[in-house]
DNA sequence: GTATCTTATAGATAATAATCTATAGGTTGG
DNA sequence: CCAACCTATAGATTATTATCTATAAGATAC
């Protein structure tokens, strides 16, 4: 049995005789001729190499084979049936994965939106990859994520991006910092400062290193930290100055200050980015749609800059 | 998504690179070429009218949607496999269905080549019907069963006949009737009795009246009643004599005796009948295969004429 | 017994599918 | 950077399928 050449629409006239018992009938309902049916099952029967339906006074018989061919179909056909509804969901959004890397930092802003749209689409999985700019930045060129969220816009080819969310940067020291009881400080103040950064390539550092440089400053003193987390802490401990995003610093945190550095504005912008050269899950589109819509209850409304249906527009 | 026009084969190709995860790959191994696989893969894609597999860096990826068409793949050619073990199955015999007709004095006799062939093949269907002989031949003419019972040759076209017993037909007498005594009875003595037979048709009122007529007698007191087990009954208390098969008389039944009528001798045979315009099912071949192995053993060998290795062999 | 139905078969044609070769444009690994 | 792979696409060819019309032969119903 050789079921190469046996498409499904043969298997869809052959159940029709079955379920009509009549050739002629088939032919009717399913608007051909009756000698094509005749044909189509001559050639099943000649492919399964076993009679299927037996002609007796202008009734059709079907025999064993036939009816288990038959149920076979049924299932067969169930199990396509089963697919379209999996597939109707896959583009309705309700279903699939929708996989997003993410820089450190930003995983201080993001589960505000993924924990609200994963309770309304629970069948989408979500998996997170965290990373510095770097790595998140070699995903992208290896195309191994439907989205990926930075800070400061990345200059990519085959890359859209629509900016979210402000990244408003500040300043920090301990609260006994000389620093912390002044008022008014400004960049001057600060760069003689031993001061606890990121990584080269983090898009916080090179927003303030480039604010320096356009302002001739240089930094003497300056120690590399991992993470965001080891900033503050070190910070609160007294090591030295830190600048990392608002987002960051837990609301009640005392144990350091922010700095009112008055001629420094430090901001950028959080930005969802998809490649433009892939077609973007179903389930991706849909979490971008509900960025779009929800942005402001999930996230603080003050930093919220809600680009994202032009994103999303040109996504269609 | 139009199932129609896809064909078994396409399905196998994607089943393989999905395995594979490598477009040249499968051609290789399903000896195709690579833009063959390219464009079936293509083909599906577009019937889907989703993205069924992605590439990457040289590399296949799969996505969700085609990882679930995998899956479904998978149970559909399940599905075909198990059918395949059916018909393989129902080739040989081991199951199925063998519809046989029979006339009611072969109820007597067929249950013993019926019930050692059930036990061997438990899975084959054995749906039984009984008539008088006008009953079967209908049914013969209606094609509705595998196999018909006969005893005295049919003469039918489209059939073929295998003798496989002896059918001696006897005259009974209630034990005190005043021929019952006499050891030496002739046809003469019998054609004033009363007679108590089956319709006229029945196999073996047939017989007996052919052979009544090329002799030149006629009976004159006949009672016509319906089944080989009222006329035993009647017979046993005394309301006349009976023609009947010797395989429908109880063995250790003392109720009526044999009469030795010497100068009769009827005998016809029992035929198992299979159509020649049709295709006898597999089970139907197996059951007659069995009977020809198995007759000697299971019906009593002095009766026994098994002509069925030339009815076997022409089925071929 | 005729009109009407059923299925089967032959012959023809148009549409589709299945392939191939040749070629182009990327990736990968020394 | 080059040789060796990978996949995509275009263009062509052949095989197969899907159909049809016309016709025949058998069954049914009144």
């Amino acid at each position: 049995m050789d079921l190469r050449h046996i498409s499904f629409r043969l298997l869809e006239v052959f159940m029709c005789v079955v379920k009509t018992r009549s050739i002629s009938e088939t032919a009717r309902q399913l608007h051909l001729t009756q000698p094509t049916v005749s044909q189509q099952i001559k050639r099943l029967q000649e492919t399964v190499n076993e009679p299927l339906v037996m002609v007796n006074q202008q009734r059709i018989h079907v025999t064993e084979a036939g009816f288990a061919l038959f149920q076979t179909c049924q299932q067969v056909f169930g199990h396509f049936d089963d697919y379209q509804d999996y597939l109707a969901e896959l583009r309705g959004g309700e279903r699939g994965r929708c996989k997003i890397a993410m820089v450190n930092t930003a995983q201080y802003i993001l589960p505000k939106l993924l924990g609200p749209y994963s309770n309304l689409h629970p069948h989408v999985e979500l998996p997170l990859e965290i990373g510095n700019r770097a790595e998140v930045l070699a995903r992208f060129e290896r195309v191994e994520d439907d989205i990926y969220v930075f800070s400061h816009p990345p200059s990519l080819e085959h890359a859209k991006a629509g900016r979210f969310l402000q990244n408003p940067l500040v300043f920090i020291a301990a609260n006994n910092h000389k620093l912390a009881s002044k008022s008014h400080v400004t960049l001057h103040d600060l760069v003689s400062e031993r001061f606890l950064l990121r990584e080269p390539g983090s898009a916080t550092r090179m927003l303030f290193e480039s604010e320096l440089q356009s302002r001739g400053f240089v930094l003497s003193n300056t120690v590399q930290m991992a993470s965001n987390e080891a900033i503050r802490v070190a910070v609160g401990s007294g090591m030295g100055l830190g600048v990392v995003s608002r987002h960051v610093l837990p609301p009640h945190d005392t144990s350091f200050c922010m700095l009112n550095v008055e001629d420094v504005n430090l901001a950028s912008h959080w930005y969802f980015v998809v490649r433009t050269d892939r077609h973007l899950s179903h389930a991706a589109r849909s979490f971008l749609k509900f960025a779009q819509l929800n942005l402001e209850q999930c996230l603080d409304k003050q930093w919220v800059t809600n680009e994202l249906s032009q994103l999303n527009e040109s996504l269609n």
